[in-house]
DNA sequence: GCTTAAGATAACTGTATGCGGATATACGCA
DNA sequence: TGCGTATATCCGCATACAGTTATCTTAAGC
């Protein structure tokens, strides 16, 4: 493994590391959605959320489709799918395991 | 999707998004070592390491043997393995997309 | 009990980054 | 051309966190 890669590797995990890019991504789960859209959908500032949308286009994760005034994004990597998958179950099974050990 | 859900999974996340964990993490997936053995295989500092070994031992990502004098960590959560699959084979179709678009 | 080794913790520093408000840019429309 | 709308960017602030050094705790061996 060399460093670069690790950094690499660092990165796409770091992006979505935050709670309201989380939010975003979760909301183009179904579809892309504009900017206005998705300002609304997460209760953000408008700076606040194109500023991530941005990070996350960046990062590969999503992509832009500009149309007149709007810019509309979509999940651009199909592997967040997954990689959400895998995180919340896991999270639910150590969550059931603590739950399983405060009822003993 | 609940906020505090939203924030657990950005927890989860953030622990894998540096690359000094990303390495001990790695360091790992063959089976349990010592934190001076780790110490050693990072070539960080003892006490960044054990900090890091920490933070993913409270994430739920590894566990701690104490014997003796010695500490031995290993991977408790297996999920890490595909997560670090999945996003490496992301990344790597990526760089392929940039090395042919860089070709034509 | 004293020494020594392995790990954990504390205090501090620098850097990164999330956030909000104001401002700038791009575009459509009259 | 001038106006309004949709995004992007700049600036300043506050917080989080990785890293280092020094210190503390624990446990083995004499």
């Amino acid at each position: 493994m060399t460093d670069a890669a690790l950094t690499q590797i660092a990165r796409r995990f770091a992006v979505l590391s935050e709670p309201m890019r989380l939010r975003l991504v979760h909301g183009l789960f179904e579809g892309e959605m504009s900017v206005n859209a998705l300002v609304a959908f997460s209760g953000g500032t408008q700076a606040n959320v194109s500023r991530h949308l941005q990070q996350l286009a960046n990062d590969g994760v999503l992509k832009r489709r500009k149309e007149g005034l709007q810019v509309f994004y979509s999940i651009a990597d199909p592997s967040i799918f997954k990689l959400c998958e895998l995180v919340c179950g896991s999270l639910e099974k150590q969550a059931a395991k603590k739950a399983a050990a405060f009822g003993r």
